[in-house]
DNA sequence: TGCGGGACATTATACTATAACATTCTAGGG
DNA sequence: CCCTAGAATGTTATAGTATAATGTCCCGCA
C-alpha cells in the first residue's frame, strides 16, 4: 500500500459507489453508506463486530443483524469484500471493476493488501468447465509477511 | 468429483501421510490419525465440530481443543486444507504435492471440489514480489454451482 | 535422576453469524 | 387520497466457530 491522499481516496470511491447505487435503483441508506464509510477510514480489514461497535457508537443501533445486514448489502454491491482468512471486512479499491479480489494477508500484523487479479483466473475457470461448475463468484487469498513484518518483526506497512 | 474406488483413495492418500510423518519426524499420534481418516472418508468439506462428534464418538474426548489441535497438525503437514468459505475442512487429495488448492464449492448443496492448481499463480506472485510480500501459503476459492445443482436445483455430484 | 518439550486434558470464554418474528417506512397502483 | 406489498429496520434469542489459559502426563536425553 503506496502512501496515498487517503481523503481523496475515500470520496473517490463512495462518489461511485453513490452513482453505481443510484444507477441501479438500488437503496444507498444512511447504515449503509456509513458502514462503508467506516471500512473506508483505512484498508485495513474490519470484523464484523468491529464495525457493529462504531455504528452502534454513532447511534446505528448495536445488535449484530445491523452490522451483517449492511455487510451483506455492500458485498452485494461489490462495494465491500470479505476476506474468509480472517472473517473481517474491507471496502473495495476497485468498484468501477468487476474483478477477482486477490489479497495478501499479513500473518504477523494482519494488514491486508487487495490487489486486482483481472476477471477469473484462466486455470481455475478452465477446471471449473471441465467439473461443469459454474463460477459465481471467486476470491484468492494469501498469507505470507508483508514487507515491513518481514524487514523484522516490526510495524505494519501503513 | 468422478466415480472411484474411494477405499483405495483413502489407503493410497493414509500411506503418504504416514510416510510423510515419518520421514519428516513428526508424530503422528492415533488422535491425529483418526481425525485425517474421518476427514477422508467423504471428499465434503468437514465442520470442526463435526469432527469433534466423530472424535467423541469414537473416545478421543469432547472438547472443542481436540479436534482444532488436530485439525492444526493436520494443517500445518498440508493433510488437509480449511476451506475459508464454509470454516470446514477437507483432506487433501494431493499430499504429494505443494501446491496452491483451489475449491470449488457450491453454494447450493455445498459440495466441494479441489481442484489442483499448481504452485503459486503467476500473476498473484508477481503482484506480490511488487508489493515486497512474502507468500507462505496462498488459495483459491470460488463459490457457483456445481453441475448437478446447475441441472436443476437437485441432489449434490456424488 | 532430572529436566525440557511435546502432546493431551480441562475449563472457561471470546468471537462470528443467523434465525425468527415484529414493526415501520415508502413507492406506486387503484 | 388511500392502501398495500415489498424493503428496510428493530429486537430477541441462539447457533456455530475458535482460542486462551493452565495443568498434567509422558518420553527422550543430558
Amino acid at each position: 500500500m503506496r502512501p496515498h491522499d487517503h481523503g481523496d481516496c475515500i470520496r473517490r470511491v463512495l462518489d461511485e459507489a453513490e452513482r453505481r447505487a443510484s444507477e441501479d435503483r438500488v437503496n444507498f441508506t444512511p447504515v449503509r453508506r456509513h458502514a462503508l464509510e467506516i471500512l473506508l477510514e483505512s484498508h485495513a480489514a474490519m470484523p464484523a463486530y468491529g464495525l457493529l461497535k462504531r455504528l452502534d457508537e454513532d447511534g446505528f443501533g448495536s445488535q449484530p443483524p445491523v452490522a451483517y445486514r449492511a455487510l451483506d448489502f455492500l458485498m452485494e454491491q461489490g462495494f465491500v469484500h470479505k476476506v474468509e482468512r480472517l472473517n473481517a471486512y474491507v471496502a473495495c479499491m476497485y468498484p468501477h471493476e468487476t474483478h477477482t479480489p486477490a489479497f495478501l494477508v499479513c500473518r504477523n500484523c494482519r494488514s491486508v493488501a487487495e490487489t486486482c487479479v483481472s476477471p477469473t483466473p484462466a486455470a481455475l475457470r478452465q477446471e471449473a468447465r471441465a467439473a461443469g461448475f459454474a463460477i459465481e463468484r471467486s476470491v484468492m487469498e494469501a498469507e505470507g509477511l508483508c514487507c515491513a513484518c518481514a524487514a523484522e518483526g516490526g510495524a505494519p506497512c501503513r
